[in-house]
RNA sequence: GCUCCCUUCGUCUAUCGGUUAGGACGCCAGGUUUUCAACCUGGAAAGAGGGGUUCGAUUCCCCUAGGGAGUGCCA
């Protein structure tokens, strides 16, 4: 069996977001799980739209995440190629020039509609005679070219949705070369899928019936079409359409609020797949479990809290060697281990951890209720002598019991709240020896 | 409007005509931790609706409803 060859094809019109992201990560775990091949494909043949600046950081997301790519290139560089292909399609009068503006078309399909008939281009350029296109650029008309569809039907199975069927008798026949002469993304997909040696296209469903145009120009062009495989779109929380909050769901932000990538990979590695949701070791280990088979083919739904639950629970098992950089930029004394294995459990993101470097470290206000002054008061003179170690807290809060005849919460809360200036967090016998006697004196005081 | 796809606990899903409809996350309760988290035990929780086909439908077919997608000189 040949290794797999799968490529990531974003646009840098913009930056990356969870659905690219799904796409991307299915495509690499694929090739990965199979010892196969990931290529990064720039698709920046709109040049008005592509910026330097979104290729860059689709890249920097990309390898924030860990999709690492074997080969990249872009569109850009190769236009010579796609001027060929497009000559050659243009020699078998499967590529034909049209000479309506974008208004024209626009009214045609409108009118259509009102028909109830569907928006389909009516192939009106086919019928003009050399004399009027003569005329026609005489006019100063720039054509833009068509794709001749065959009209049959096209069949493939799908990895993930099956047997699929598309009539291109239903479709418009694409438009791969506008008028100013730049390449639409149809064309130059085919040709690099065919020259980059891709045998398989996975992306979302939305470009299924993209899939029944290209197939006929893989053929047209003398390749083989790649297998497909189009995976169910992501719909928000709420069951809608997730594009409406793309803007929020970029990496980047997910970068600030302390998402690792362990965790988005794991939700969007198993997330509409039988597999069950949780965080994984390692971006290997999905690969090693990814079956295109194991994806359904209905909408799944992106949570944004789901995956801050996973991010906890992935912060709640993060070993020191793991954060410990991270925990430096926070406060040089916070890169310690016994401080970080104290307080990830009542962390949701590494960053989380910042709150507690005041209490075992720094300085806090404590929190001190008016009945609970002379208790803690008791309790400054109580604190045992000498270094604080592991066996203080129960010696102290016993001796502070038997004095006071306080237990339970009414004993340790009022510590707590003293002590730590809060109501919940990390076990207070443990942060007592972090802080030491002098930082707990004051603070009893 | 037209075309395609989808619909099982709150969520992700298993079931390939006969099951007490299973699991995971979440949730609730109890235990434990004198907080939180974690952990343990237990619990509630689902076949969108209506017609067929069949001895028997979650499963096959049709209709309706709901959701997603496509219908671009976007990708």
């Amino acid at each position: 069996m040949t290794k797999p060859v799968v490529r990531f094809a974003p646009s840098p019109t913009g930056n990356l977001h969870v659905g690219n992201v799904r796409t991307a990560l299915i495509n690499w775990l694929y090739a990965k799980g199979q010892g196969g091949t990931f290529i990064l494909r720039i698709d920046d043949t709109d040049t008005e739209r592509s910026t330097a600046a979104y290729e860059q950081g689709i890249k920097d997301d990309l390898t924030w995440l860990g999709l690492t790519w074997d080969k990249t290139f872009k569109q850009s560089e190769r236009f010579d190629q796609y001027d060929a292909a497009a000559e050659k399609l243009r020699g078998m009068g499967l590529l034909y020039a049209c000479y309506e503006t974008a208004d024209e078309l626009d009214r045609q399909r409108k009118l259509q509609r009102a028909r109830g008939k569907p928006p389909i281009y009516n192939r009106a350029a086919l019928e003009l005679t050399d004399d009027e296109k003569a005329k026609l650029e005489a006019e100063g008309r720039k054509p833009h070219w068509r794709f001749k569809l065959s009209g049959n039907r096209v069949e493939w199975t799908d990895l993930v949705r099956g047997e699929q069927a598309i009539e291109t008798s239903s479709l418009s026949d694409p438009v791969l070369i506008r008028a100013d002469g730049s390449y639409l993304y149809t064309l130059p997909s085919c040709v690099d899928d065919i020259e980059a040696g891709i045998t398989h296209v996975v992306r979302g469903e939305d470009h299924v019936t993209n899939s029944g145009a290209q197939i006929e120009i893989f053929k047209a062009l003398g390749g083989a079409a790649p297998a497909m495989a189009h995976t169910p779109l992501l719909v928000g929380a709420d069951g809608s359409g997730l594009s409406k909050r793309l803007g929020s769901l970029g990496m980047g932000t997910l970068r600030e609020n302390g998402i690792e990538p362990l965790a988005i990979v794991s939700l969007l590695g198993k997330l509409g797949t039988s597999d069950n949701v949780e965080i994984r070791a390692s971006l290997a280990q999905l690969a090693e479990e990814f079956e295109f088979s194991k994806i359904g083919r209905s909408p799944a739904r992106f949570d944004e809290e789901e995956l801050k639950s996973l991010n906890a629970s992935l912060t709640h098992s993060m070993s020191f060697d793991e954060v410990k950089e991270r925990l430096a930029v926070l406060a040089p004394e916070a890169a310690n281990e016994t401080f970080w294995t104290l307080v990830r459990e009542n962390c949701e993101t590494v960053e989380d951890a910042a709150r507690f470097v005041p209490v075992a470290f720094g300085e806090i206000t404590p929190l001190v209720d008016e009945e609970d002054r002379d208790f803690i008061k008791t309790a400054g003179e109580l604190l045992p002598a000498g270094e604080i170690t592991a066996e203080t807290w129960g010696t102290w809060t016993s001796a502070l019991k038997a004095e006071t005849g306080r237990k339970g919460k009414g004993l340790f809360m009022p510590l707590r709240k003293a002590l730590t200036g809060m109501e919940r967090g990390p076990s207070v016998g443990d942060m007592l020896v972090l802080m030491g006697r002098e930082r707990a004196t004051a603070r009893l005081s």
